[in-house]
DNA sequence: TCACATTTGTCCGTATGTATC
DNA sequence: AGATACATACGGACAAATGTG
């Protein structure tokens, strides 16, 4: 008979995986299968702990898993313990963030790539007509942006609802997703450079032409203020980007 | 002098995040200014621990946490530890996947949005005509796929890293992103369901006819043969999954 | 080949802060 | 207000893995 040598080798993807690894995967499992649903609440740590027949920290690792991928939250104090949620598309944000932070991504590659997307969404649009509902939301959120800044207050919330509301009203969820995300980095690059008023005025005039081309059926209309519009903001974006390296070069 | 009662609700959030967190983000901090890069080594648990001033759990949950996000791996053993790496797409992939686990995203929503960004990405080539050398990658990786399925193998890897190729001759890195993220869904759709053999020669040919389109700078070809295709694919996906969903509830 | 040092993975006990009842 | 239950966090310990001499 031969050795071991071989087969160990051959066998091996024994322990392929950490505790930590293999509960957290175990739990996602039972949320995946619908055992679980967000708002049910798991054990505790130490009751995890004993039922899966490891100590605390281990739990608290997968735990840290499953609360960075959406899948719960946990709530400090008496009745507390591991909440299940649905924040996924959070985490997905978050992550498209990341991969901008480490240069990954630049200005010009996010203005194109928005630019398509909303092009794709008003396509969208056009071929399944929207809602009812969906045309009031959007109509709603430009006379609340317009009534801050003829306060003279900037509405970034609102501009930025404006496009998650047209990508939901596509009705793909996987295009909210993706404008979700891409909002998320034009949200932080906006903090970071900041706008002036002026612009947030041209906005809201932009997204009232694209609401009504819509409602028109005026295709060619919307897609050409849409592209217009996220132009002018790709090149304010470009500019106050270069403003701000040239000024961090000098200081 | 009045009580301290409203003042400290007034003044509360102290503590808002919890110490791993804080970790973890000026972990992060350091990676996106660019200190740490990857292949670069983090010290040890213990020797973060002691440096941050903290014990040794809370360092390992700070691990996790920049685990998962994608920013370093662990590495066991001597020379081993905390190692800087940039896994971030995988972690967008990764999240995809679980959105689409969770049923948010649907088999149609699906393939109209994998259509959408085809057809992006394919625009975006004829736009600013791509390298010899992306051309020259996907010229391989058909021939590699038809040397497997002429063999009677499946070439999965090969027809999925085929979009990928696309996505990154298109020079923009957001949709490489996107493509490498619907890609992880189709692939796991895919290993659930199966395809058959014959569905890889005729992907094969599509993808060949794409390359020599783009080549011969023949948009509305290569546009309408990505449509068929893709549009097969999708057909196919949903006949199988209401195959699989039957049989479910039957057994 | 064989120890040896280093480091992660894991467990236990304990203490503290905080939220609920 | 007090008791309870929970997450958060610390410290010590041992096993397992891995590279080095």
């Amino acid at each position: 008979m031969q050795t071991m040598g071989n087969a160990s080798t051959l066998f091996r993807p024994i322990k392929l995986r950490r505790a930590f690894d293999e509960i957290s995967g175990e739990i996602k499992r039972l949320i995946f299968k619908g055992i679980l649903k967000p708002g049910d609440r798991l054990p505790s740590e130490s009751e995890l702990a004993s039922h899966f027949g490891v100590g605390r920290q281990t739990i608290r690792e997968a735990l840290r898993l499953l609360e960075l991928s959406g899948f719960i939250s946990m709530q400090k104090g008496g009745a507390g313990g591991p909440l299940v949620v649905d924040t996924i598309l959070n985490t997905i944000s978050n992550s498209f963030l990341d991969a901008f932070q480490m240069g990954r991504i630049t200005i010009d590659e996010l203005t194109s790539a928005r630019l398509a997307i909303e092009k794709m969404v008003l396509e969208s649009l056009f071929a399944h007509s929207p809602d009812e509902a969906d045309i009031r939301a959007l109509r709603e959120n430009v006379s609340q942006a317009r009534k801050k800044v003829d306060a003279g207050v900037q509405a970034y919330e609102e501009n930025t609802q404006f496009h998650k509301l047209l990508a939901r009203a596509s009705g793909n969820h996987l295009f909210l997703i993706l404008m979700e995300s891409i909002m998320t980095v034009v949200a932080h690059f906006r903090s970071i450079l900041g706008v002036n008023l002026e612009l947030s005025v041209r906005t809201i005039a932009a997204h009232e032409q694209i609401i009504d081309a819509v409602t028109a059926g005026n295709r060619k209309k919307a897609l050409a203020v849409l592209e217009a519009h996220l132009t002018e903001i790709g090149e304010r974006f470009k500019e106050l980007d270069g403003l701000l390296k040239r000024e961090h070069e000098a200081g």
